[in-house]
Parts: structure tokens; C-alpha cells; sequence
RNA sequence: GCGGCUGUGGCGUAAUUGGUAGCCGCGCCAGACUUAGGAUCUGGUGACGCAAGUCGUGGGGGUUCGAGUCCCUUCAGCCGCACCA
């Protein structure tokens, strides 16, 4: 009988459906495993053979875990919310939601395809009201909340209410924008607006001026991991720097738990590592620095506090508030032209041009140790958005301020003895002090650093500062608070009204705050968000609505928690739910969102953890990232101003452009010449300059995109190989977490060898035949190899050889003729996660009437494996020489005795002394003489 | 610049974790069947050699009876961060 993949394939599908095969419900009685992929967002182009890759690794882990007993949660969504059916509605007219819902339907009818056991009861969409309902509770709930440095978690604003009452600020120590001071008194005799001001210093959730990534040409702002080399990541348009007011969320108040709980999760080092690059946490030490001259004072932030005797200038950000306050009457316009030069570049120009620039303010700083007079600049080396966003400059062992100093003529004086500045700086924290300080300028009762190793100075600078009161310890965190402003109209809208200028939340009774209408999605005359075109975009009582909307990111940062309770209307997750599933065991996604994403979940978890929402702290255990399938591009070489087209082999002897042609009509890199007269009107009378007959197009390895004419959809595979064959393929491909290009060279491989397994067991008419005879050692073995071969490869991961070993053990069934129950139903169920059709119609010819899924997963008895004789290799001072056989439980004297004995030894022992005999258990035999 | 990862046949990859390198598949070669087909089956396939054998895991060095695997060094490629003080 054939194997006819279609109709199985389509009768298994159905079936599922009908009888609800992956539903699955909370089960007290049942362990639990939350397997996870990362939602996708439903984009014009449809599913391409890449994005399915991690889907069937996580699918195959959930069948597997699900035969192994336990209760599954295997859900899948959409991240709906997205720039592209923005762009697209701006271009069209055509509504946002329309776009979206049809690209979700062709996602969905292309999931189908391949037999994914997702449970499709708990689907979440994020532009769903339903769904975004909790988006918008969470973030009242982080506009209420403030975060506790002290309690290390996130407290009511009541309490901060209640602590101002009775004690002003003093004893708060909460996360916040700038450190405030005011008496109990003072707080009392605060109106509302200024009260709320105060507190929103202090919200996770708050309203703040920040320097932000403006982005002209998307017309909205843009997060961190938003800009990548100074263009948006999606569009690629330049950005620039702008302060506005914009909702933040206060990430930077979690940045030490985040850190510490990377500690705690199974995830690739890369990607802890790359998440920690990005906390980029550092400790050093605060500094304050009078100006000459006048009372006022500033701070640095520095991590070489050791360095303090060699600063030999100051340098400030340009964004820095401090520029205004220092700068002097005649330096004035200097100073001004050159902080509104900087203004006008782009984040692309000043990472592209390295240039050394500055301007000295004409105020000079005295050093707090040594009370020497320094010259403060202004440079944009500085970052206003880091530390104090002024810096103490030391040119010996910094290159950047080395930089400096030797543009500007500045003194660079060496702290570390033995050190060579001449060319440029010694950065290393390594070496003995010296100079510090200077012979001469040693002060009764100072700092004496001269002799001490780099750390030893470190710490002692650090402890002299906190002991004179000149400064303090300090910890510092590259990570910054996420801005959660977007003008745009396809997101969530914030469920926020103002009143005096001032915002305030809608009560939880009034969710969901439902996205208006809006008769075009591009930005009001007026310049305000697309909102501003909503009509009646206020409450009840007429305060205007919020016109922002929030990021791509809200949506999905606590998707994997509404899944464990996604129909619930009184709460984001029930108690009971959440104590069920807990947090996701497995997740599966790309690294691309490594600094995005995966650190705005975790935040968002904590915060939920810390106001008791969800029990765990961290939302996923473990991570899998799956590498990426590139597209493999074909071209065509066109013959300049003609419509000649010129064979690979043969393009030299012209002057040709490229042009991507599509991989469909593009076999083994033999183009369909036919195929490509009609792929497009302007081609249809194309002349061509053969070689042996063929066109042969040029390829490449580039990302797989629409524009690129590259896209293999996995529709086309699975019409012709069928589900079974593509989930099995994609998985032998290579390890899941290796990026790769798509090469359909090879499936056949795949697809013949599950017609191989298909011959097993059917006859010749058309039916199945098994045998209910004894099934032999040989055969026993075969499949108790397999056995514990694939229940280790899916524990960890390594699908690719588990697709080999069952393609060996076929043969070795095929070579036996064995078609015997006892053999096949194991391997039916062993099979069932890789190939779920192919399983669940022969475990239907085996006759049984539940489904596969059902099934137990087969154990591994070891007692099958065991070889009756094993071979050894017999070497002579490492040189192997002969192989000889002995029984599998032969003992090492024996062993030793026999291969001394051995005729074919002595040529090699030549009558020497034999120094040691090392035996290898199953390898080797070494004999070492002299 | 800092940090991480990778390097094995013509290709994708594998190697019991320090034990006969190249499993499985593609491709290729030969053969079988055949109403020549992009079907199926069988055998072969790292390099050199008629052979016994020798050489082979980016290069060089080391540890070890034994190294693809561990250590040092170097080269190449990929990824992350990057005027972060």
C-alpha cells in the first residue's frame, strides 16, 4: 500500500479538531510542562520555511513530554500590534485590523499544514480588547507603585503618601528621577498638581522628559533596542536625539534583580551574557568637584577612583544642565554653537564620525584631593545619559580622554609605574602607583596611594571618599528605563486622562479603553499623535484621553501568563491558574530578542511577582534559541540597457546587473527559462546567452524576504512531501539553535526514508500486515537502541541525530523483514512526535482506539544492548597493531593475559620489558614497553 | 577595543564526552530492474597508493599510552556590546 501522505495527513488534522486531541485543561493529578514559542507577528509575506523550525522543535518536546504523562500547556498567538499594518493602512487607507485579521487567517491555515498540538482554545491576540484589558490594568498598576530600594520590590504609592506625611523624604530610599528634598511641612502644604509631580518622580509607570530616539520619517519615537547603527531597526530611517515627554517604565529600578536572576534560569551563556552587556552594570565610586571660585559643586561618576591624582581636566555632556550653570560670559557662544551643533546630529553621525570636539566652558574645578585647579569642557565624547553625564578626565590610562588631551594640548600624567603614555594611554587595571601623590604636593592626613596594586588603590580611594564625606559608593547600570510612548495609532491605548496637566489613571471598572476610530492613521495637522483624530477621545466628564499609544512591546510582555487563564474577565490570571502552570518550562525563539523582549518580560514578571500576581520571579526556566533559516537567492545577469540575460558561467565577458529571480522557478540553479517569460510581462520576450543549453543563475545567502524573491513557504513543501516529511527534514537540517541556509537538496532523503517506514508494516494490496510473532534479539536490539538514543536527543535537544538513528534503525528493520507488533507500536510512539500523521494512522491499523497522543513513551530495556563479544584494538606504545575479540565480561587479567600471550605480540614486545598494560574498557588494549 | 561562539570529506552534519574520526542524509560512481524515468533496489565513496600501508578534524606547539575533544599560541569567520568613564 501507498504511502499517501495527503489524505492522512488531512484525515489526522480533522480528527484532531473534532475531538479536541490538544486541549488541555488544569489537572491537579497531572505534572505539569508549560512548553512555549515566541508568538509571532503576522506579516503580509506569510509563513516562511524558517519561522516553523522552532515551532516543530517545541512541538516535538510538548508530544514527547505529553507520552512521557504529562499535562502540556502548548499555546500559540499572535503579536498583532506592529508598525508594517500601520504603514501599510497609511499607504491604503485599508484598516489596520482588516490587514491584521487576514494575515492572521493565512498564518493560521499555514500552521495547520504542518500538525502543530497547540491547544487553539487559548489563543491570545494582543490588539484583541480582551486581550489588551490587562496590558492597560498592568500598566495602572505600575503608575500606582513605586519601587523600594530598600525592600528591593515594587510598594503601593499610598505608602510613599503616607511616608511624606510623617517624615517628608527623608528616610525614602525609592528608585527615581532625580533625588528630592522637601520636610513633611512642605509636602502638606503641597497643592495637588505639585504633589503629583512629586510622585511621579517616584511612579514605575511615569511621565517623564527624556532624551529620546526620534524618528522623523515613522513619525514616532523609538526604544534602545529599537535603533540599531543609529537607523530604525524596521525601515532603516535615521534617528535623532530630542528631549521630550514621554511614559517611561522605571526597568532601571529592577536592573540588579535582573541581573542576579539570569543566575538562576537555564539559558545559553551567550545570551545571559548578552542580557548582562546590556545591564551593563559597573561599580566605582561618586565624586564631588567644587568649581573655583564659586559655592557650587558636581558630581562624576568613575570606576577608576585610583585615577584621582592624574585627572588633569573635567569634561561635561553637552545635554548636561550643569553646561549652563558653569559656563563663563566669554566663552559663552563658543560653548552655545557647540552644544546646538551637536544637537542637530544624528545618533548615525556621531557613532560614524569619531572626530575629537569640545569646548572649554572657561570654569575651572578643583580637585578634592589634591585641591589643584582643572579646566572643565564640554565634549560630546560624554554621555549626558550615563552616570552624572560629567566625568573627571584622566588621559594616562583612558584612551578616550587621551584622546582628548592630546587633541587640545592637555597634560596626560602617568599614575602606574613603568608605564609608557608617549603613544597612547594604559588602560589595564593592572601595575603599582606612583605619583599619587606628586612629590610635593603630599597633604598632611591624605590619601597616599604610591605602592599599592591597581585594586588595592581602588578600594582604598573608595573608602577614603565615603569616610571624608567627598562622595559615595556607588553602582551604575547602562540598562535605562524603557520608553513606553509610541505616536501611533495601531497599539494600545494608555487608559489615561488629564486633568490640570496632569495625568491620571481610568479606573479599572472602565477597561478596556478601546482604540478609537480614526478617519486617517497619519499624525494630526497640529502634529499630535494619530488619537488627536479620534472624535470624543475623552471620559465621561470630558478630560481628554492620552493621545499616545504603547509599543510592540506591551503587548507581549506578559502574553505567557494570560495563556495559563486566557478567557478569565476578573483578573490577568486566575490564583489557581497561575499556581498550576507557574512559569513557562520551556521557551523557544530567536536571539533577536535577546535585549528587547526577553528583559521587558522579566521586568514585567517581577513586577507582577512583587505585587503578587504570578509566584515566580522569573517567567521562563529554560531557552532555547533557534538559529535562523536563511534564504538561498538565485540571480539572473541582464546585459545592460537590453533585455539579454547572460548565463553565470559566462557573465565576465559582458557588463551585467544582478537581478534576484525567484527561487520557484529556479531549479538546482537552473533556470525555467519558460517560467521566468512569464513570472513577469517586462521578461516575456527576454533574449538568453546560454552555456550548455541551460541558463545558470548566480546564488547567494542572504536573509529570506519577500524582496529578495527567496521565500520558500512551507505550503509548497507539505503539498509536495507532506507535514510529516517537512517537520522531519527541518529537524535534520542541523542542530535547532545553528542558523542555516534553506536547501531543499535532501528531503527526498527524508521522505523516502518515512516511505521506508511506511513499507513496514503495509502488504502489497492495500492493507497493513503485522506479525504477532516473537520478535528476535536482533530486533529487540534495533529498537531498544533507538529507544534510549531518541529519548536522549529530545532531552537535549539534538533532533538531528535522532533522525538519524531512526533512519538506521528502519534499515536494519527493513533488512530483517521485520513487520512484528512488539516492534512497530514502540516505534510507532517514538515516532509520533517527529511524524504525528504517519504515527496516528498506524497506530490506528494497530488497532487501537485512542489516538497516539495517548500512548506511553517506550522504556529502554539496557539488557537488549548488551554485546556478547567485544572488539578490541590491540596497540603497542600507543600504535594499534591488531584487533582481537573477547567475551563482553571478560576481565581485564584475562584480557591482559591473552593479548601478552598472542603470537602476533611478540614482534612488537621484541623481548622488552612491558612498562604497564592499559585496558580501555570496550576500546583499546595499549601495551607499553620500554 | 571588550565579551561570547564556531572551524571535521564535494555539501548538511555525527563521534559513547579523552578511546578504531567521518554515523545518517545529499551528491557522485558502478550495478540490477525497466514501456530510459527527476521511480525503486543493491554495492561503493576522506586523500595518496595496485597493495600492505601512510597521511588526515584551520595553522603551530604542549599534556597523555592515546587528543576533533584538554592547555598555550596563531589565523579565519559569525554574533553581542561599544566614546558606559
Amino acid at each position: 500500500m501507498e504511502y499517501n501522505f495527503r489524505e492522512i495527513e488531512q484525515k489526522w488534522q480533522k480528527r484532531w479538531v473534532a475531538d479536541g486531541t490538544y486541549k488541555v485543561i488544569e489537572d491537579k493529578g497531572k505534572k505539569k510542562f508549560y512548553v512555549l514559542n515566541m508568538f509571532p507577528y503576522p506579516s503580509g509575506a506569510g509563513l516562511h520555511v524558517g519561522h516553523p523550525l522552532g515551532y516543530i522543535a517545541s512541538d516535538i518536546y510538548a508530544r514527547y513530554k505529553r507520552l512521557n504523562g504529562y499535562n502540556v500547556l502548548n499555546p500559540m498567538g499572535y503579536d498583532a500590534y506592529g508598525l508594517p499594518a500601520e504603514q501599510y493602512a497609511i499607504q491604503t487607507g485599508q484598516h489596520p485590523a482588516i490587514t491584521t485579521a487576514r494575515n492572521i487567517a493565512r498564518y493560521r491555515e499555514q500552521l495547520d499544514k504542518i500538525g502543530f498540538s497547540f491547544d487553539w482554545s487559548r489563543e491570545v491576540r494582543t490588539c484583541d480588547p480582551h486581550y489588551y484589558k490587562w496590558t492597560q490594568w498592568a500598566f495602572i498598576k505600575m503608575f500606582h507603585h513605586y519601587y523600594d530600594n530598600a525592600e528591593d520590590k515594587a510598594l503601593p504609592v499610598e505608602r510613599l503618601v503616607e511616608h511624606f506625611e510623617a517624615h517628608g523624604t527623608d528616610g525614602i530610599n525609592a528608585a527615581c528621577g532625580e533625588e528630592l528634598h522637601f520636610t513633611a511641612d512642605e509636602w502638606r502644604g503641597m497643592g495637588e498638581v505639585e504633589r503629583q509631580r512629586v510622585l511621579m518622580n517616584y511612579r514605575i509607570a511615569y511621565l517623564g522628559d527624556t532624551v529620546v530616539n526620534w524618528c522623523p520619517a515613522l513619525g514616532t519615537v523609538l526604544a534602545n533596542d529599537e535603533v540599531v547603527d543609529g537607523v530604525s531597526e524596521r525601515g532603516g530611517h535615521p534617528v535623532v536625539q530630542r528631549v521630550m515627554k514621554q511614559w517611561c517604565l522605571r526597568v532601571s529600578a529592577y536592573a540588579e534583580r535582573l541581573l542576579t536572576g539570569l543566575e538562576t534560569v537555564d539559558w545559553t551563556d551567550s545570551l545571559k551574557e548578552t542580557q548582562r552587556n546590556w545591564i551593563g552594570r559597573s561599580e566605582g565610586a561618586e565624586l564631588q568637584f567644587k568649581v573655583k571660585g564659586s559655592d557650587k559643586t558636581f558630581t562624576i561618576f568613575t570606576t577608576r577612583a585610583d585615577t584621582v591624582f592624574g585627572v588633569t581636566f573635567m569634561v561635561l555632556a553637552p545635554e548636561s544642565e550643569l553646561v549652563a550653570e558653569l559656563v563663563t560670559d566669554d566663552q559663552r557662544d563658543a560653548v552655545n554653537a557647540y552644544v546646538e551643533a551637536t544637537k542637530k546630529r544624528t545618533e548615525r553621525e556621531r557613532i560614524s564620525d569619531r572626530r575629537v570636539t569640545g569646548v572649554f566652558t572657561g570654569s575651572y574645578a578643583e580637585n578634592p584631593l589634591t585641591g589643584e585647579s582643572v579646566p572643565v569642557w564640554v565634549s560630546d565624547y560624554v554621555l549626558a545619559g550615563y552616570g552624572t553625564g560629567a566625568i573627571m578626565a584622566v588621559p594616562a590610562h583612558d584612551s578616550r580622554d587621551y584622546a582628548f588631551a592630546k587633541h587640545f594640548g592637555l597634560e596626560i600624567r602617568p599614575l602606574i609605574e613603568g608605564c609608557d603614555v608617549s603613544e597612547s594611554s594604559f588602560d589595564a587595571k593592572e601595575g603599582r602607583m606612583t605619583n599619587s601623590p606628586r612629590a610635593g604636593f603630599e597633604r598632611e592626613g591624605g590619601l597616599v596611594l604610591n605602592g599599592l596594586e591597581v585594586k588595592e588603590a581602588i578600594a582604598k580611594t573608595k573608602q577614603y571618599i565615603k569616610e571624608k564625606g567627598l562622595g559615595r559608593i556607588k553602582v551604575n547600570y547602562r540598562l535605562r528605563d524603557a520608553i513606553f510612548s509610541r505616536q501611533r495609532y495601531w497599539g494600545e491605548p494608555f487608559p489615561i486622562y488629564y486633568k490640570d496637566g496632569m495625568p491620571y489613571t481610568l479606573d479599572e471598572s472602565q477597561l478596556p479603553l478601546e482604540l478609537p476610530e480614526v478617519d486617517k492613521f497619519l499624525p494630526t495637522e497640529t502634529g499630535e499623535p494619530p488619537l488627536g483624530r479620534a472624535k470624543g477621545w475623552t471620559t465621561a466628564e470630558g478630560y481628554p484621553l492620552e493621545l499616545n499609544t504603547m509599543p510592540g512591546f506591551a503587548g507581549s510582555s506578559a502574553y505567557y501568563i494570560r495563556y495559563m487563564d486566557p478567557h478569565n474577565d476578573k483578573a490577568l490570571v486566575s490564583k489557581e491558574a497561575d499556581e498550576y502552570w507557574e512559569n513557562v518550562d520551556l521557551y523557544v525563539g530567536g536571539t533577536e530578542h535577546a535585549t528587547g523582549h526577553l528583559i521587558y518580560s522579566r521586568f514585567w514578571n517581577k513586577f507582577l511577582y512583587d505585587i503578587g500576581v504570578v509566584v515566580k520571579d522569573e517567567p521562563f526556566k529554560k531557552l532555547v534559541n533557534q538559529g535562523m533559516i536563511q534564504g538561498r537567492s538565485n540571480f539572473v545577469y541582464r546585459i545592460k540597457d537590453t533585455n539579454t540575460f547572460v548565463s553565470a558561467g559566462l557573465k565576465s565577458g559582458y557588463d551585467v546587473t544582478p537581478l534576484h529571480v525567484d527561487v520557484n522557478i529556479v531549479s538546482n540553479d537552473i533556470l525555467d527559462i519558460d517560467a521566468f517569460k512569464a513570472w513577469r510581462h517586462e521578461y516575456a520576450d527576454a533574449e538568453f546567452v546560454l552555456e550548455d543549453g541551460k541558463y545558470v543563475c548566480g546564488w547567494a545567502v542572504e536573509k529570506m524576504s519577500k524582496s529578495m524573491y527567496n521565500v520558500v513557504n512551507p505550503d509548497m513543501i507539505v503539498e509536495k512531501y507532506g507535514a510529516d516529511t517537512l517537520r522531519m527534514y527541518e529537524m535534520f537540517l542541523g542542530p535547532v539553535e545553528q542558523s542555516k541556509p534553506w536547501d531543499t537538496n535532501g528531503i527526498d532523503g527524508v521522505h523516502r526514508f518515512l516511505k521506508k517506514f511506511w513499507a513496514l508494516s503495509s502488504d502489497k494490496g492495500g492493507g497493513f500486515a503485522f506479525s504477532d510473532a516473537e520478535p528476535t534479539a536482533g530486533e529487540l536490539k534495533s529498537l531498544h537502541k533507538l529507544i534510549k538514543k531518541v529519548t536522549t536527543d529530545i532531552e537535549n535537544f539534538s533532533y538531528n541525530t535522532s533522525v538519524a538513528a531512526f533512519m538506521i534503525c528502519v534499515n536494519e528493520l527493513t533488512a530483517l523483514k521485520c513487520n512484528k507488533r512488539t516492534i512497530i507500536e514502540p516505534l510507532v510512539v517514538l515516532i509520533a512526535p517527529f511524524a504525528p500523521h504517519i504515527a496516528e494512522e498506524l497506530w490506528e491499523a494497530l488497532g487501537h482506539t485512542t489516538t497516539v497522543c495517548d500512548a506511553q513513551w517506550p522504556v529502554c530495556n539496557e539488557g537488549y544492548l548488551k554485546e556478547d563479544t567485544v572488539n578490541y584494538a590491540i596497540s603497542f606504545n600507543g600504535k594499534a597493531r591488531f584487533n582481537l575479540q573477547f567475551a563482553a565480561d571478560a576481565t581485564n587479567e584475562e584480557i591482559e593475559r591473552t593479548v601478552l600471550a598472542h603470537e602476533n605480540s611478540q614482534k612488537y614486545i621484541g623481548g622488552k620489558a612491558i612498562k604497564k598494560v592499559i585496558i580501555v574498557p570496550r576500546k583499546i588494549v595499549n601495551v607499553v614497553v620500554a
